[in-house]
RNA sequence: GCGCCUGUAGCUCAGUCGGAUAGAGCACUCGCCUUCUAAGCGAGUUGUCGCAGGUUCGAUUCCUGCCAGGCGCACCA
């Protein structure tokens, strides 16, 4: 993927390379240069303000340094003109048909256009959502199924060897009086006090008794575990089809009993133990996590000999780094944020480093308003709305696309009213409109037969503002693709959607695409319905990354 | 008390590495469909970037303090 950019910051690398050797600058080449599509059209295709920071080192004007850089920049054949501007800024314009030769290389690349490399050889695992298998998956699972799923593309656009994991809670107190509530139910009783209730508790405890009618005549202890497994399986079946639906994949179901099954716990203290940060009070045992920055020690083994929840999470990590994951993700529910101290303390005390191998993401609530109001009420959960529900409000498209549009780490409010609206206030329409109304575009043209390969290809037919405008926008996907998974920010991707999409509106606006009537046929129609073609393969796969569809039609 | 997140237009929100005149959508005003999807396009109006300092050529962006809001601080899971 080599880019303008990219080909442009070599050169200017080279140029302070050079300007260097013959004594007009003092230093060494700065590594990043920075260089921006400004927002101004006046100010070129791309701008760099490199010469005001090197200006400080050099002792000079930085009108003057820019100058020294501009006409190792004018002899690259992509670049038509060099300006300096302001108080030295470097503003570079291309050569039009140079830009568009873009077109060529969208073509060419296909589904791989905007993949990039950062990431390669490296192995993430990614968990999230991570619920309970004890009811139905609700709104903050649902934001993360989302994100969740989409930074999984968007980390294997950059060449990441990518594992979806989905953490299965299914052991302790909470497993139990799920199984005893779901039992209550089957027998008509009331529900324990704590325990789980809402319709689908009900439901289960029909199912589970469907599935084995004898189970009613179990003795007592053996009957509670056996309402107990067959509704967590049930609820776990139940939570897989819900996400598969909404196209969220996992590649690992990990359930937390086959880490104590499989003498991961005991592997894991024995592995902090070697380490030296595992020390005994009161009978319990502790992993010094003050070490490493945690406001308080944790508990590992109860002075009862009983495992804490944090026990397993520490053996979870050391199973998930010695299955060789470079880097661990946590995407994690703004409930949790106080975990973040503890498991980087994990990392810490097992011998990694915590600012590589384990991040921690922390997504804030999620609101859902209908007709003004906050909705709150579940048929099936009781309390909060689930997944399920939102689908069957909005869509799995719009769905998706609303709650990757928004960075995690705010709160946001879901508008149910508004994803309803097949407007412009409904970005996930406006994208998706963008990409039929070219595939239309292009139907057409097929239609009417105008040459429209590759081959009939000519970049100098591209020379309107608005042509000008499109094809800086596509230039910029990869790069945007690049910054979202380097940020973890899958939202960026969507931002740029909606501007590509507005800009290729404006494009359409003002050219014309097909001949109007019996207008001959030029390569001018042949150029612009390749500058179609490769806008439609960038939406695409822009959609793509989010998991949400490119119709053809709409 | 300690910790995490947030504060940008009337509303909902973008704005990685500090850059030129801080951007979208909605709302409001006005134009554009007898030929490619008007679910669209164009033009206009809207700001003490929470407040106060600091760092520097330059701060919405980085640092410190304060104010306001949300959330969390178990030998629960």
């Amino acid at each position: 993927m080599s880019s303008h950019s990219d080909l442009l910051v070599a050169q200017i690398q080279g140029a302070i390379a050079r300007a260097i050797e013959r004594g007009d600058l003092i230093g060494s080449v700065p590594a990043n240069i920075p260089l921006e599509r400004p927002k101004n059209r006046d100010h070129g295709d791309y701008a760099s303000s490199i010469a005001l920071q090197l200006a400080k080192l050099a002792g000079k004007n930085s009108r003057e340094v820019a100058e020294l850089l501009k006409k190792d920049l004018e002899e690259l054949p992509e670049v038509a003109t060099v300006e300096i501007a302001g108080p030295g800024f470097i503003n570079i314009t291309l050569n039009r048909a140079s830009q568009a030769d873009l077109v060529r290389t969208i073509l060419n690349a296909e589904s791989g256009y905007g993949q990039g490399s950062a990431l390669a050889g490296v192995k993430i695992n990614l968990e999230f959502i991570s619920a309970n298998p004890t009811g139905p998956l609700h709104l903050g699972h649902t934001r993360w199924a989302a994100v969740g799923d989409a930074l999984g593309r968007v980390l294997s656009a950059a060449g990441a060897t990518v594992t979806r994991e989905f953490y299965i809670n299914d052991r302790g107190n909470q497993m139990d009086l799920f199984g005893q509530s779901v039992q209550a139910a089957a027998f008509g009783e009331a529900i324990p006090k704590d325990g789980y209730k809402g319709e689908y508790i009900i439901d289960l405890a029909k199912s589970v008794v469907a599935q084995n009618p004898k189970i009613t005549d179990l003795p007592a202890s053996e009957r509670l575990i056996a309402f107990r497994e067959s509704a967590y399986q049930l609820q776990l079946r139940d939570q897989q089809r819900v996400l598969e639906t909404f196209r969220t994949n996992f590649d690992t179901w990990f359930s937390e009993r086959s880490l104590h099954d499989g003498g991961s716990v005991e592997h894991g203290l024995d592995k902090l133990r070697k380490q030296g940060h595992v020390f005994e009070v009161d009978g319990a045992t502790w992993l010094r996590t003050t070490d490493f920055g945690d406001d308080k020690d944790r508990v590992l083994v109860k002075a009862n000999g009983d495992l804490t929840y944090f026990s397993s999470d520490t053996a979870y990590y050391i199973n998930k780094r010695e299955r060789g994951f470079d880097i661990c993700i946590y995407m994690l529910g703004a409930d949790h944020h106080g975990y973040i101290h503890r498991l980087k303390a994990i990392s810490a005390c097992a011998g990694d480093n915590p600012e590589y191998n384990i991040e921690i993401l922390i997504g804030q609530l999620v609101k859902i308003m209908e007709g003004g109001e906050e909705v709150k009420l579940s048929k099936r959960a009781g309390t909060i709305i689930t997944l399920e529900e939102l689908v069957e409000k909005v869509g799995v498209d719009a769905a998706r696309y609303t709650l990757i549009r928004y960075p995690v780490d705010t709160p946001m409010v879901m508008d149910i009213d508004v994803l309803k609206r097949n407007t412009n206030e409904n970005p996930v329409y406006y994208v998706q409109y963008a990409h039929a109304r070219i595939a239309a575009v292009l139907r057409n043209a097929a239609e009417l037969k105008i040459p429209s390969g590759l081959e009939n290809f000519d970049p100098a037919q591209l020379n309107h503002d608005r042509e000008n405008k499109l094809l800086g926008s596509l230039a910029e996907f990869p790069r945007v693709v690049a910054g979202a998974a380097e940020l973890r920010e899958p939202h960026r991707v969507a931002r740029y959607l909606e501007e590509l999409a507005g800009v290729y509106h404006g494009f359409y606006a003002d050219c014309r695409v097909l001949p109007m009537g019996d207008e001959p046929i030029t390569s001018l129609h042949s150029a612009r319905i390749n500058l179609c073609a490769a806008t439609l393969q960038v939406l695409k796969n822009g959609l793509e990354l989010l998991g949400v569809n490119a119709p053809e039609r709409m």
